[in-house]
DNA sequence: CTGGCTGCAAAGCATTTGCATGACA
DNA sequence: TGTCATGCAAATGCTTTGCAGCCAG
């Protein structure tokens, strides 16, 4: 980290974490909490914030190991622990063995559709979809504290690729 | 089973199996497959139509278990995988570390309110829902194969007993 | 008879935890 | 300078699998 504007390394798309108010955020939960800022949460936090929208505790475990090979997964784990605790990470379960994790800081509630060929996740929101489940949940008497609608199928780039 | 129109057991509140179409269909889809029927199997099958509509994997498990301790997990497990396979049940997250298993033979789609006190599941259907969600996938060019909309929340019962 | 089935124990696998060492405040 | 954090390995907890003997067809 002695480099500035280091070049960005091969095959790298992702946005930087330049600035992001995740960090801030995350330092301020920690001070709050009495927890300790290190290097390994650093690291941890800036990349998932570097990484693709949703990941897997595997795949965090091993883009954090690329760049520090001494960190074990007991402290991903706990970190992605935190970052959910603190609302910067959303743990979801998409109907493989894993949890995958998207960042969640600033950003409204949606829904999920899953490429069960490619795996691929696409995002969506429906303000009606929203209503109709308000309603569903006030006519039983429920008080809502969460929600999750998983779609699972065939995306349109792998209904063509079956196809061909 | 020779007594006919034995008297059920003490707290036993649950549908009675006799004549379940279920029972044949399993049947039915041992012999196409070349597998073969046991007692073990029926055993279950039978434990879980008559268990209560959304079951754990675990508290089969122990039902069956009271009715014959030698059988083991195993079975269970191997058994409850057969039954998904031919539609007579459909497995679910909940959100909790099991696996749930539902009585699925001849029941349409429906999604779930799952009460975070008391762990009680409620099923419904809204029409309206699943048009929406059909309208979602088709602006994005999927072919839907599956979909699970969870709700969690607090129970009409679960908040009076909150407020008292 | 013979291939499938069972119970047991062991293995798998993602995740969590215990512990001795190391680092932040 | 005392927590709190880390990395390792072991433990968890649900689920699956290997295997030797057993049973249905």
């Amino acid at each position: 980290m002695v480099e500035r504007k280091k070049a960005s390394r091969a095959g790298v798309t992702t946005t930087p974490s330049e600035g992001r108010p995740e960090k801030r955020l995350f330092h301020e939960y920690l001070r709050r909490k009495g927890l300790k800022r290190t290097a390994q949460r650093d690291l941890i936090l800036e990349t998932f914030l570097e990484s693709e929208k949703h990941i897997t505790s595997e795949a965090l475990y091993r883009k954090v190991r690329e760049r520090d090979p001494s960190v074990g997964f007991a402290t991903v784990y706990r970190t992605l622990k935190l970052l959910t605790e603190c609302g910067i990470a959303r743990s979801m379960q998409l109907g493989d063995r894993y949890t995958h994790y998207e960042q969640g800081f600033d950003k409204q509630h949606h829904d999920h559709l899953i490429c069960i060929e490619c795996g691929g996740i696409t995002e969506f929101f429906s303000q009606q979809l929203e209503n109709i489940q308000a309603e569903v949940v006030r006519r039983h008497g429920f008080r809502m504290v969460d929600h999750s609608l998983r779609i699972w199928g065939v995306c349109r780039m792998c209904q063509r690729r079956r196809a061909s």
